[in-house]
DNA sequence: TCAGAACGATAGAAATTTTCAATCGATGGA
DNA sequence: TCCATCGATTGAAAATTTCTATCGTTCTGA
């Protein structure tokens, strides 16, 4: 029965019974056979069913959200009891926003520190991928921003503020500022992430709000890709203090802190709202404050 | 799997592997490889072997708790997508205090009107039973103290307040009174309750209070056979107001209160404290509380 | 309009797992 | 010491699950 909960949350993540079952590890028509069986045990129809996947009726929707549960639990079930005898083992998957991905190592240093046996998954997404992997359970956990866009059902942990600085040589115009203004940034040609990124659009509603509009010379959905650029002395970005910082300023970058308004936005740390929650992703909210408890005072 | 853990539940109620099996419909070899592929699956002994059934280890009673939660989440979806069908259907069981059988009437009567379909099964039980059925997914919901003896982990509604009532003939020593004292009723030969039950702990307690002490000349575990013998006009008993009430005086009995003092219990339901309840459960809860809404002001 | 591809359902054979009856060994009480 | 009880073990039978192969639909694009 397990199984079968396992069966249907691949399907509403790949949406297509071949490839869930590619998913899971079985054929289609184990995995259709196995929704079947599913539907039979409680009665009800749970795939609306055309020549092709559509979607879910609304009993299988309900359904869904108990398998999301009852398969979370179960694992979290192993993990503890294996953790009660071997310590903390496995893998732990985390999610980052793109400008976070950088202080994901804060936590996975001391974390890995205290548990040696732990193996780390950092994937770079966005924070709407972020939630829906968090919901199906294909990570233990994300950091994103906790303001600005609904952020749904998770618990969170806010680990740090992010401002936001203009990265650009000293020789550009502008290079020469201790502080610029929105507005004067919306007049320079800027590398920025692409418009599925959060950042991004917070970054559009900032040039905005000072009258201007983004003008992106080059758009990428890596950080790495746009400090590159800016590295050469070439080109400029818009990027979060903590980031800059963390990627290393050199001679030929200078970080401005743009002012007017001084935005300031919340990146924390997610994980599902269970009760308790797999050891694996305790240990790392208790990293998280631990972090927060000695920078914050 | 989840068949594996209702074998471990089955284990930990009648800490019989035998009686584990027959509980679950299964022969004792079935059971016990259930159980073992479980402890294999886990990478943990769960249970303490030695030449018969001894205890749970360690990594045994947090799994119990795990497949407690698990086991009842998924029962709770079957019935949830069942009800979206067809309505509430099944079996309801509810285990109550003696002193408070009579009044489950008032929640299963209403109920009944709103979900004909859904059948009842009513248990005399003491107050610690009670929540031993409840944790282990063996009742839906029960009927007890709130206050007093520690509850455990329950979710809670109040459903009234118990007042004790010396039930006597109106010739006994006494019967002619408008009030009577704890200390007064410490000297009247009395039916009560057996000791394991906590009405009968308390009223020993209020007793002792009064600087007497409990004389029974009749115990039982049944409200019944105690108001049967009342009923001749030869016995006297203590008793909530309301329960008296609603078994109905006679010419031949008086309810007097009883006072110094003036001793108040809380009785209401209890039900798992899982989120959400099964629909069966949130619709008792959902009746108490419009009894109280309907009652109390 | 039609060929081809993609998708999910179905059928039947093979493999795996589960279950049970029978029995064993160990333990504890009479 | 004997006997009853308990849980583990074994091997055969039964049930189930899974797979391969194939079918019927429904789109897509020429």
């Amino acid at each position: 029965m397990l199984d079968k909960l396992e069966y249907l949350l691949a399907l509403s993540r790949e949406r297509h019974f071949g490839h869930a079952a590619e998913a899971c590890g079985v054929t289609q028509p184990t995995l259709s056979a196995g929704i079947k069986q599913l539907e039979e045990t409680l009665g009800a129809l749970l795939v609306q069913r055309g020549s092709r996947f559509i979607g879910f009726t609304a009993e299988g929707e309900r359904t869904l959200d108990w398998a999301r549960r009852i398969v979370g639990d179960s694992r979290a079930m192993r993990e503890e009891i294996s953790a009660l005898r071997h310590g903390l083992t496995g893998q732990l998957r985390i999610a980052a926003i793109p400008t976070a991905l950088a202080m994901v190592a804060q936590l996975t240093t001391p974390y890995r520190a205290r548990h040696p046996e732990v193996r780390f998954t950092v994937l770079s997404r966005t924070s709407v991928e972020i939630l829906t992997l968090l919901e199906n359970l294909e990570i233990d956990a994300g950091v994103t921003y906790l303001d600005n866009e609904p952020l749904g059902r998770v618990n969170a942990v806010p680990l740090y503020q992010e401002r936001y600085q203009l990265l650009t040589s000293p020789d550009a115009p502008l290079g020469n500022r201790d502080r610029v203004t929105w507005k004067e940034v919306s007049e320079v040609p800027l590398c920025l992430l692409t418009p599925d990124m959060q950042n991004r659009r917070i970054i559009d509603g900032l040039l905005r709000g000072a009258g201007g509009s983004a003008q992106p010379t080059l758009e990428s959905d890596s950080m790495i890709v746009l400090f590159a650029h800016v590295r050469t002395g070439r080109w400029a970005s818009v990027m979060p203090a903590r980031l800059a910082e963390t990627l290393g300023l050199t001679a030929t970058i200078r970080a401005i802190p743009i002012v007017e308004p001084e935005a300031v936005h919340t990146i924390g740390l997610v994980v599902p709202p269970r009760e308790p929650l797999t050891p694996l992703a305790a240990a790392l909210v208790a990293e998280a404050k631990r972090l927060v408890a000695t920078t914050d005072p």
